[in-house]
DNA sequence: GGAAGTAGGCACCTAGAGGTTCGTAACGCA
DNA sequence: TGCGTTACGAACCTCTAGGTGCCTACTTCC
């Protein structure tokens, strides 16, 4: 039955260009980074209690609490706290050391891997410092010949 | 009525962080480079015919068409690829123009800006290449010690 | 003359990201 | 005695990014 040669065509292509995303390392970072909250908290490990994205940075990693980080991060649900923490100490990016003290205290550091990539994530927080401005002023302009 | 003052207060915190976030230019940079096709349409843009995410950028930008585009990135359905250059376009990161032939024919093309963004995601790219194998061992063990 | 290309628009549908709420167990504090 | 804290787990709910399918006019190839 080959009925039709164009489409099946594209449909294997798509298939195979499918399975070439899925192992693509590229593709699998930017699905990390993208997560809502794994920039910030990346961030606020980094810090030492102020808000400012990147504005810190001085001196070695910070460890930090649970409620810390929640404190820290005023937007966050605890429910996503967890997941985002979770997943970051499963690729190895975090620690998490537990205290058995009278309430449990859990303590969260950076680890290498975690602080190569804050580097990086620096680099884009550079960019988007220097060339945000452009991108929305350009949006504006757009929306207002458009409207 | 100073009910609760605890919960309160955080309450208050989380919309000043919300309101913090909406303005940070890093997450806005985060929220347009994580669409799915963005960073796709950029290499692409970048390359020339290549599947590979950045294994080219020998040369200067090239022009496509759409529909070029469109055999390219086989995976993306048209819709998102309107869509996805569109909002490109809005921001001034490639230009679009129409040659009116008889069948119209649409080119786009990086714009310094669009270029200079995806220099950025090279860093990216490299960061992943280098550091990805690492966090999916990580991931690994992780998910052995638990299972 | 039907299939295919050219560049999309429009409407509907679904899966999953993320949020809300409730509960825990043991303690401090007013 | 009842709210607050510590670090979550489980259920439930909502919203939207993204996918699918169908449409257009016009043309050209087989």
């Amino acid at each position: 039955m080959a009925t039709s040669t164009a489409a099946q065509k594209r449909a294997q292509a798509k298939v195979e260009y499918d399975a070439f995303l899925a192992q693509c390392p590229s593709r699998k970072l930017l699905d990390r980074i993208a997560d809502k909250w794994v920039a910030l908290v990346l961030a606020a490990l980094r810090s030492n209690g102020s808000h400012q994205f990147g504005a810190d940075c001085a001196g070695e990693p910070r460890s930090m609490r649970y409620s810390e980080l929640s404190r820290l991060l005023a937007g966050v649900s605890q429910k996503m706290l967890t997941q985002t923490l979770r997943s970051l100490e499963r690729d190895g990016l975090i620690t998490r050391t537990v205290v058995p003290t009278v309430p449990v205290t859990v303590t969260y550091e950076l680890t290498g891997l975690g602080l190569s990539l804050h580097q990086m994530m620096r680099g884009l927080k550079d960019w988007a410092e220097t060339h945000m401005d452009d991108v929305l002023a350009n949006r504006a302009t757009y929306d207002n010949r458009v409207a």
